[in-house]
DNA sequence: TAGGTTCCTGCCATGATCTGTCAGCAGGGT
DNA sequence: ACCCTGCTGACAGATCATGGCAGGAACCTA
């Protein structure tokens, strides 16, 4: 549909270009005929976009709801900078770097100069690193682990320094301040506990058939 | 345009009903023919969405990147609610809300259960509270001060606990481990400074006149 | 293997909608 | 007063969306 791109075309001219805009300007970005984008700019104003028109002066883009879900308030911004920030601190490097992802993607999505004072005005969240998990550990496993719900085999240290083995039934990480933990269901002591990440080694899934012991999501008893 | 609003409705019976959906079922949905559903969904997956589509079974959402920009993957919500969590245990309640307010806005445009899904595994991001500023600071004055690039006077305890009166101008603040430290031009040592959050008080806003001491955007000379 | 269900595509006619051109009115700045 | 610009109406032609029909291919069940 040539014309809802024309209306996001539009909408990036908008935001583009230093206000106030004319019509024959935007009509040209546009390339469509001015009358037409009369038109559209009334589209866009019933869509709910606040655009100022001054005779004489031009087109002023007041706000951006663009889309319903789609805006967020300075203040929201910059409380989702500063928990990124936070979050790069934390020992999962993957999960930081999703944090970095969806942080860009929003941002993407601001005017420019919201987007820069947003970068600007938090400075940085910072925190002594202390003991973040040991690199052996493959925390992409441990997730996945959560996701999917598949039992593992671990070998444990406690905070005792006593080595046991086990089968687990992770349930989620707990990513607290000096340490990541790792809430779940231990088989060898048939109830739910913390382990923390430092002292799990020898991570390997569980064979499938584990998965009947799931206390929370039993299978289906199939027909036959 | 009715089509574009159709588009909407499509996306989110496919959310809502239980997958897989048939073409049928869609078409009574959004009130158009089978053919034009077909149609329309062809337009959905050249804009992005992902809709496995099996004869003899039906439509099953995969993912849904309903916008451009709007769509997170399952790893980035988490890293969203996991730093979040963090963040409510800085010392800036306003700021905290704000993220929540994001974060739920965020989830909205979720299907259910990865919403769901989301929340449960992440169980929660903690850490002991240590000094968080005394409830009589103004967090959101000093915000709004960052924002606005206005000085204010403030009376300051250092961490010797000397006492002083200043005129500072606050540029921004950086939430670290232990304390809330702001960052300002102070007019008083003719630098920049860090100041930590906890020992500043007595805050007011400094006439206006002094904005023309600003180092970085003194306003320009004006004709006449 | 057979039959039913469903996804998917091409073609065509109809009707709606979009678009450009022309004309004119109104508001703000000089 | 004058110019620039936003804004609206009318009309004709071009474009596009839609529905109906036909047929092919994939999947599931028996």
């Amino acid at each position: 549909m040539a014309r809802t791109d024309r209306m996001m075309r539009l909408m990036t001219a908008l935001r583009r270009l230093p206000a106030p805009v004319t019509a024959a300007r935007l009509a040209a970005e546009t390339g469509v005929s001015q009358r037409q984008l009369y038109r559209d700019m009334a589209t866009l104003r019933a869509g709910g976009a606040l655009i100022d028109g001054a005779a004489g002066v031009g087109y002023t883009l007041t706000e951006d709801p663009a889309l319903p879900p789609q805006s967020f308030s300075r203040l929201e911004i910059e409380a989702l900078m500063l928990a990124l920030g936070a979050l790069r601190q934390m020992g999962d490097d993957t999960l930081s770097r999703a944090g970095s992802d969806a942080m860009a993607r929003i941002l993407a999505t601001l005017p420019d100069e919201q987007a820069r004072q947003a970068m600007h005005t938090v400075l940085r969240a910072w925190r002594p690193v202390q003991s973040r998990p040991s690199p052996s550990i493959d925390m992409d496993l441990l997730r996945v682990a959560c996701w999917d719900e598949v039992s593992l085999h671990i070998t444990y240290r406690d905070r005792q320094g006593a080595e046991t083995r086990r089968e687990i039934w992770p349930l989620g990480l707990s990513y607290g301040d000096n340490t990541l933990m790792l809430l779940a269901l231990c088989q060898l002591r048939q109830d739910y506990r913390f382990f923390h990440v430092p002292g799990i080694s020898e991570i390997r899934k569980a064979p499938a058939f584990a998965l009947a012991a799931c206390p929370c999501c039993a299978p289906m008893p199939t027909s036959g």
